[in-house]
DNA sequence: TATGAATGAGCATTCATTCAT
DNA sequence: CATGAATGAATGCTCATTCAT
């Protein structure tokens, strides 16, 4: 890793593609560092002396990896980006009434949710980024709001999802997910899929078509086996 | 409410008017204006100056007022938080079933979050704050935590609400909740009490205790032996 | 009531009290809290706000009898030096060999620099002051200073006084005295008379000519009238 | 010694000159600027600006080797104390009686006054440093103190010296002593050791037990009840 | 005379960023 | 690659002083 360790400093030659590894290895090292700090402690109470610290290096050696201390910021914010929305071109992928699929995609979110990379979407503040940046994330985020109401919206064409405003719905849904991000942190009393488990039930309990439909395919699909507290 | 636009808000200094308000309008004007900036930029972007010359003064003028930065910062959350102890207040005292009452906080608080004020207690972060202010505001967002924890076990209680964890179920409305005053300083599609009338609807739909139903399939999975008051 | 003792140093603007007093009182008085908080804290850590709050007036009321904060500092300077000269010119119209006049002056600055207008003369930075002020320090500095010099050079001609260096002589004497202000303060073991009486003899010991003299003829003379310990 | 001469105290960041030096070189310049210029201009007086503007370097670069203001105050104080503990150190080790110890002591104490460090050990007011370091240099102070009045006290038990009281006697020769830290700036009439030599004489001309004399007329008037330490 | 309010000037300190080594 | 050193830009806060009332 990054330790001073003499034996572990074989040759400053080392063949290109295992540097080129060993680079990738220690950005992402910086992320780790970044996210934890920057959620701890918030991003303007946090300086790359802290970030530097923490990994046993010195500041300007950040400058290696990253060009500014918003680009970790938003290298960060990219990493929950990242799963974010390959969790939804999966469900896109997969199929099932707009209900199930809005279903999963609940408890997808919620888990991410729970994880750094993924509090740090809406612990951030985009503002801190530089306007190229901004926009990214700007589009990201309407990307996946958009998601939520067409899921919303197909539901209720297809008949799986009462009548409702779609883009309220999506809202009040999201806000709930987001939401984890502030609180899960401090209080670990359940399991990230347990979470997710929770709020996929909770979030659509009130959305679902009563009359047309008996079983509620997601039941069954909530891994209770996996992280369930038994 | 508090309009964005300048000459709709004019500064108890304007230059050349009159100079003779009572201190604590101007008070209330350094408020009024910081909150909006903070919101606008954030806190750490907002400088002080940056508001003092918004209301025609100077930065040392500010002191006057207010001991410190972070000082102005609590006084703005303060204003929100009173809004929403005299809103419980008032819920507390009336009657009817918990699911009532639940609906009128999810309303009432809906309302609030769509207010400058209101947004600033879930936008501010408490970190900015002496670690008395601190206090005081982990000891409010406590309160209002439990209120909504209480209003929904006294609902499974009295048969209003349908059996739930009170603790995941308050984070997911919460959630929703507060998440408006993210989304709400930009997207002003409705009127605050629209958006309130739709989240009190919307986030209780699904915890009716409709009495057609007597099986609740969520009631299995819900861990009844953790989180639950019993 | 932060102040010392309330009924010792009694305000002339004590509210509810008799605000009629003359001009000069309330002169002095501001002098006397300043030179106490300036003894006590140091020019530059006290605010005249400060002083104002001690005095339970306000800030710029005191701007009605001093124009600055450098002239408070003068005049408590000149109060000290008033003592100064007029004792100089007591002791310069008096009789007696050299040698007790330096007696006399040794006793008498001593006694001086116990008080706190006499400390402020040692104390308090010339640097503080304006130009035009700080030559005035200057020349009453000269002045004392001249005085020692005088004194020890006449003695040393009229056999007094052994033969030595007046200037290091006087810098000697000077400084044992000038400490006192510093000491004083805090270390209040002695009156101010005996703190006098003891150097009066101290400093001179070691300065008498013993070839001519046998008995000392100061000694019993030092100070009949004035300080006299009775 | 330290010459104010800038061509004479080079800095170690002269333009286009070695910047090789070591850091605690670089400290020290530090330290031996900004002792001039408090001495100078009074601690207040000078800001991290002009220290680091006479440096040719910025004001943030001295941060690089101090906290704050006033730890470089602190270091500058602590150079010259070091000086005076070593002073000290070595006149114990060494013999003699204790009027020689005595003499020594003044001899090697005055000639520390006369150079920058060791007149910040008077000129500087502890009022400026932080609590901690302020008791360091209470505690310092109480030890050359003692020291003074060790070897008066241990002077009349060993009969070298005249029956006097140690702790007003020292506050004497300390006076004088001291004094030099305020007048020497300003007046290099003689070498340091010139004066030192000059004021080893002089203040214990006067404390020199003469064999010849048996009856001090001193030791009637000098209370031994009251401060004598026994 | 006294004051509340305002201000201008100043200062220590922080920190992201650069650069020579 | 890594680092020690340096910097520019910024910012919160203080305080003597002024002024309209």
């Amino acid at each position: 890793m990054d330790a001073p360790s003499p034996s572990a400093d074989p040759s400053p030659w080392m063949p290109f593609e295992s540097r080129r590894r060993a680079r990738d290895e220690k950005r992402e090292a910086v992320l780790r560092t970044a996210v934890q700090l920057f959620l701890e402690q918030g991003y303007h109470r946090v300086t790359l002396n802290d970030v530097a610290e923490r990994l046993n290096i010195t500041k300007p050696a950040l400058y290696n990896y990253f060009r500014s201390k918003d680009e970790i910021l938003f290298e960060c914010w990219a990493l929950g980006q990242e799963s974010v929305d390959k969790l939804i071109a999966e469900i896109n992928k997969g199929g099932g009434t707009a209900l199930a699929k809005l279903r999963k995609l609940i408890h997808a979110y919620a888990e991410v949710m729970t994880t750094d990379y993924g509090a740090s979407l809406v612990r951030f503040d985009p503002r801190d980024l530089t306007e190229a940046n901004r926009k990214t994330v700007r589009a990201a985020k309407k990307r996946i709001d958009r998601t939520f109401r067409r899921y919303l919206a197909d539901g209720v064409t297809d008949g799986s999802i009462k009548p409702c405003d779609p883009k309220l719905a999506a809202f009040a849904i999201a806000g709930s997910l987001n939401w984890i991000g502030h609180w899960y942190q401090r209080d670990r009393a359940w399991s990230g899929e347990a979470v997710a488990g929770q709020f996929a039930v909770q979030l659509t309990e009130g959305l679902a078509a009563s009359p047309a439909r008996k079983r509620s395919p997601v039941t069954s699909k909530s891994r209770p086996a996996k992280g369930g507290r038994k």
